[in-house]
DNA sequence: GTGGTCTAGACCACA
DNA sequence: GTGGTCTAGACCACG
């Protein structure tokens, strides 16, 4: 995990760096009380500078997700679990609403827009 | 058409006149030769500076959906409904695509997904 | 406003400005829509760097305290007024409680913590 | 005594062992001469790194409220109570003095304050 | 001219 | 060696 980072998408690096692991919170694939990789090491396994995700650690740290201790590492926080996966599963329903709306306004009609679905959540 | 601008939104104010003027051309709503408004009185009616409108107009015009005719105004341009509609749909399936591999990372299996999105569907 | 930070002191100098930014929305001296100074007029001001003072201003765009537009400025988000000034009182509260708790460890009754505080009132 | 240490807290785990046990000494719970915990014991039972524990008692030893026999283990010095009292209150009336600040700041006025600080009292 | 992001590197506090 | 803060300066996006 934590390894497809993508330096020229227009989303900020480290945004993508507090999505992925919010999506591994919500999924479980990062339990409670895990540590993170300490923020040099995944600066230098991304190839990005330390500053971008402590960056990203830090806005996790205000979000409620993780919490840091001075010398000893970054660990996810307890019973957040829930909290994060209804918070992602959220945001990606607004977005999906967001789409679609769009979708509609460029003159798809519902049958198209299921096709693309399925065929999207066939081919990712 | 051309009213819901979103300020707070992360899609720039530009971003979101050029999609809406794109997908008002690829759903027929806009058809070839109908006049926009001016910029001014865009920028106004949305509470917007006028640069900004200009630019959304501008960039329409290098990609070819209109052109203007100073003194005249600026109309859409003749032939460029069917390349303007592909290209939305285009746009749209690759932001679909990302919303559903984000829904997947965050968890959500197939049916859930479906679920959401028929949901989208019925109550936009 | 936000003319006395403090270099020299244990709290961060971007943790001073959120707080004298909070609570001058809590006591009502900044209102809704009200523009902040900007990020390198303050930063001159008192200073730093212009990112510090960028780092205070985007965290309290992630606490929903203030709203960013790009080439805008900074602006006080509406309705957030009472959510500001109740969170603001609870934190200083629990602070309270910590120092109260403190003194009573330390020795102190309640009649000598009454006095101290009753002066630290009068003397401010 | 010494048990409630929290690690989330945003103050220094030295820091919270120091404040405790130069506590205990202003308010007579710890009397001169008193043994400390071993530094191992100590860590142990709170769960932390044994150098944590170590760099509070050199502290401690520093500001000479206890000293140390090499093979014997960490006592409380003599005649130091007084000291020890007067400073803990002065840091204490520091601190109010700061708390009651920012409440003002935030909008407070002395009424409020008065009665959250019985509140505090009278809870704690 | 506005804020946003990222880099590079310094120094500090903590364990 | 861990994270936290700050500086200095670059480049970009937006208006």
């Amino acid at each position: 995990m934590l390894e497809k980072i993508d330096i020229h998408s227009d989303v900020a690096v480290f945004q993508q760096i507090e999505n992925h692991i919010q999506f591994a919170i919500a999924s479980g694939k990062l339990k409670a009380g895990d540590q993170l990789p300490t923020v040099k090491e995944l600066a230098e396994r991304l190839g990005i500078n330390f500053n971008t995700v402590g960056k990203a650690y830090r806005d996790l740290d205000v979000m409620g997700y993780v919490y840091s201790r001075r010398g000893m590492g970054i660990f996810v926080q307890k019973g957040i679990e829930a909290k994060c996966r209804e918070a992602c599963h959220k945001a990606i329903i607004t977005r999906m609403h967001e789409v679609i709306s769009e979708a509609k306004s460029a003159g798809m009609d519902a049958t198209k827009i299921k096709a693309a679905v399925s065929k999207c959540i066939a081919s990712d």
